[in-house]
RNA sequence: GCGGUUAUGGUGAAGUGGUUAACACACCGGAUUGUGGUUCCGGCAUGCGUGGGUUCGAUCCCCAUUAACCGCCCCA
């Protein structure tokens, strides 16, 4: 029997790998920009490492880890998010000794959730990150939003839709639960199971039921807004104005709780087009007791993740063309014994002075040959035969315009490499 | 984890309990003994997701299983 690709995985298909490239490429560039450096962590972790950093409550950490057990014994997890990753090396590695402060990095990688795969909703996905250690200063919380959409932007995509909201500091969160605790409490029998034990465990997860969400009581519920206290409303004030500084539109939303435990303070998500809907395309926020918790000093930390499959289809949704890979320079066409013997040799020469060249292997007939070429989005096509050997030259056609023109083989890359500086100004 | 829909060649997609499984695109070849993107002609599924069952006989009926898609949940 057939095997087949694992569940909710799939494979990048070379017609589909050209945009893969040019989105990573664009991520690279916008991080170099923002002065944001590249750190790549093992795809596999302890297991307890996401309980603690990502938290028992959540639904990735209850439900979704790929965890297993080697053959040490030892309780391992492939990573379902990338920000418990980055935090545990910078305490293993003591990043937050070095000099630099904030420690302003980013990552590109595959992620794995336990989940019922759609689309745009993978077992194992891809996502760019970026994460800002080390600095409280709201101007951080910004730079990390102003990043994100600084990249999609270049990639074209137009319909974003910023949400900002914030969560506060421990002391506003905790109060803050206390009063949605003795709002809900009363009438909790009206509400979704979930909801119900969301109460005690996590009530704000509640306000993002969408069961319940239209009970009159949700309408009524007490907003962290109101319970931020002077520092935290300050800070959210600064990060706001610091936005409206930039340009950068956004809306509120007070019920905008993200999944993970280790959030406070600042968050949001940026929402796009998706096949059929609207969805979650990047999502991040401040997490300032993270790295103590994980065993470091006392740190603040920002970032975002987004999902390249969601952006992909943003991208499809919106009808955005990322451009083709490089087409071929040119392609050798050999007719008869002779020159297919030639053929390689002189194919080796191109391609060590630069040019994207290639030819057929398929022993396909003249006519077959030039079709290949036409697939490989070839400028020319080099054609020998024996006529072209003896005369030691080939015929060199330019397949945009159908001209054809006799080259000796001694000058033929000079030739090509100046027909095609003229094409496409490179070379 | 729950509910719904689906599964036929490289691709899209018809179809029937019984010797040959439409059609289109793609591909290969020929018309044009050495030239692409147009046209015409020809070729191209020992096989109908996988495993089992019913039957004289199943791609078509039944069961199981796997996967994809959509909705819920949740999220990137």
């Amino acid at each position: 029997m057939q095997i087949q690709i694992p569940r909710g995985t799939y494979d990048v298909l070379p017609v589909d790998a050209f945009a893969w490239q040019k989105i990573e490429k664009t991520a690279r560039e916008v991080c170099a920009l923002f002065n944001y450096k590249e750190m790549r962590t093992p795809i596999f972790e302890s297991t307890n490492l996401f309980q603690r950093g990502v938290g028992d409550t959540t639904d990735i950490v209850q439900k979704e880890m790929y965890n297993f057990k080697d053959r040490g014994g030892r309780d391992l997890t492939l990573r379902p998010e990338g920000t418990a990753s980055f935090v545990r090396a910078y305490v293993e590695h003591k990043l937050f000794g070095l000099p630099s402060q904030p420690q302003k990095l980013y990552y590109i990688g595959p992620m794995f959730r336990y989940e019922r795969p759609q689309a745009g909703r993978m077992r194992q996905f891809t996502q760019f990150g970026a994460e800002a250690l080390g600095s409280a200063d709201p101007s951080i919380d910004a730079e990390v939003i102003a990043l994100a959409m600084t990249f999609y932007q270049k990639l074209g995509l137009k319909s974003l839709n910023l949400v900002l909201n914030s969560l506060g500091d421990p002391e506003s969160r905790a109060a803050h639960r206390d009063a949605l605790i003795a709002h809900f409490k009363p009438s909790i029998g009206e509400f979704c199971e979930d909801c119900q034990n969301r109460l005690e465990k996590n009530p704000l997860r509640i306000l993002d039921c969408k069961e319940d969400h239209d009970h009159p009581l949700m309408a009524t519920a007490p907003s962290i807004i109101d319970y931020l206290n002077e520092e935290s409303r300050e800070y959210f004030a600064k990060v706001k104005a610091i936005l409206d500084e930039m340009g950068i539109a956004y809306e509120l939303d007070p019920t905008l709780v993200r999944g993970l435990d280790y959030y406070n303070h600042t968050t949001f998500e940026i929402m796009g087009a998706s096949k059929g809907a609207i969805t979650t395309l990047m999502g991040g926020g401040r997490y300032n007791g993270l790295v103590s918790e994980l065993g470091g000093p006392e740190t603040p930390g920002i970032g975002f993740a987004l999902s390249i499959e969601r952006l992909l289809l943003a991208l499809e949704v919106e009808g955005v063309q990322l451009s083709a890979a490089p087409s071929l320079d040119c392609f050798i066409v050999a007719i008869g014994e002779k020159a297919e013997n030639k053929a390689p040799v002189l194919l080796n020469q191109l391609r060590q002075s630069g040019l994207y060249a290639d030819k057929d292997y398929m022993e396909r007939k003249v006519k077959g040959q030039f079709k290949q070429a036409d697939r490989d989005h070839a400028k020319f096509v080099v054609v020998i035969g024996d006529e072209e050997l003896e005369a030691q030259k080939a015929v060199v056609k330019n397949m945009a315009d159908g001209t054809q023109e006799d080259v000796a083989f001694a000058s033929l890359t000079d030739y090509l490499k100046e027909k095609l500086t003229t094409i496409d100004g490179v070379k």
